[in-house]
DNA sequence: CCTTGTACCATGATATCCCATAAGAACCCG
DNA sequence: CGGGTTCTTATGGGATATCATGGTACAAGG
């Protein structure tokens, strides 16, 4: 179960708890670090939220970006300054911190979507705005993906 | 037994409970996830399975796309939210989600409709009819296929 | 000493597991 | 070829574990 599939929506609790769905927790298990991490989105009101691995991914992007450079100055800056180790408590829970609520705008409740490698946090009917809208575009975009070959149709 | 072929109508029990067909499991049987992966159809009143590989193969194509980009959001959003992990239970079953049975319009019976390297799930009424208009349109544009390429022939 | 944040415990709801039954299909043996 | 038998599959119900959630106690820092 390597990936974050489906949106859950939990409550947030006055001390700014949240349970982190059960299926993600198993996702990020295998971690080195014993919870979330993640950091605002910076093209929404949302909070991007993944494992250390991907940390690392991140990293390796902004290696091929040159050193000195205002681009890799502004991207690091943008990653990484924001981000927050959230670690969970005994049961699967996080504490979102008052920066992230602010973000994210939430009140009583979070919707983790999942994204595939990572996932996102969002007020449950922004959220639910939100994938109206994209739905919308892909619609009229007409989006496609890259046609993935299968594993089995490899060369 | 590579494909999913056929239509088979089973029942949903007040738990939301349904069998999925024995051949579609032994289809599903070799995954990295015991079970279902199934999301809302965009395009009609039905429910999209699959297996976890297929899932799996959707994110190589999202993997191309640069992080961060419009697209790459838009894309895992529009693929990954709305999907949702279905594991059976010891005997083959798996547990629909409200959503899924609202979304179509499932009362008492499922179809499952083998489309190849993915199947759907209809009410069995439904698809009774979609099926007949199917063919019906087909029969009048005289609908054709392309011709499936040799596997030297790939890229 | 008070405040803030962290760990622990309790509870209800929900979902998962397990068994029991029945119907149908395949199979074997006569 | 027919009849009985054994498996597989589908389906229902009930027991059990897991999860989400609220509260309380404790520790650390100011």
């Amino acid at each position: 179960m390597p990936l974050f599939l489906g949106t859950f929506v939990n409550k947030v609790d006055k001390k700014g708890r949240v349970s982190v769905p059960a299926t993600f927790r198993a996702r990020l298990a295998a971690q080195s670090f014993p919870g979330v991490v993640a950091y605002p989105s910076f093209t929404g009101p949302a909070i991007e939220g993944c494992g250390m691995d991907h940390m690392e991914s991140l990293m390796q992007g902004t290696d091929r970006l040159d050193v000195f450079s205002e681009e890799q100055d502004e991207m690091t800056t943008l990653i990484f300054a924001g981000v927050r180790e959230l670690p969970w408590d005994g049961d699967g829970r996080i504490v979102l911190p008052e920066e992230f609520i602010a973000h994210a705008g939430l009140a009583g409740a979070a919707a983790f979507v999942g994204k595939g490698r990572t996932f996102q946090i969002w007020e449950p009917e922004r959220q639910r705005a939100h994938m109206e809208e994209v739905r919308r575009r892909a619609m009229q975009k007409r989006l496609t993906l890259p046609a993935p070959l299968k594993p089995e149709d490899r060369a």
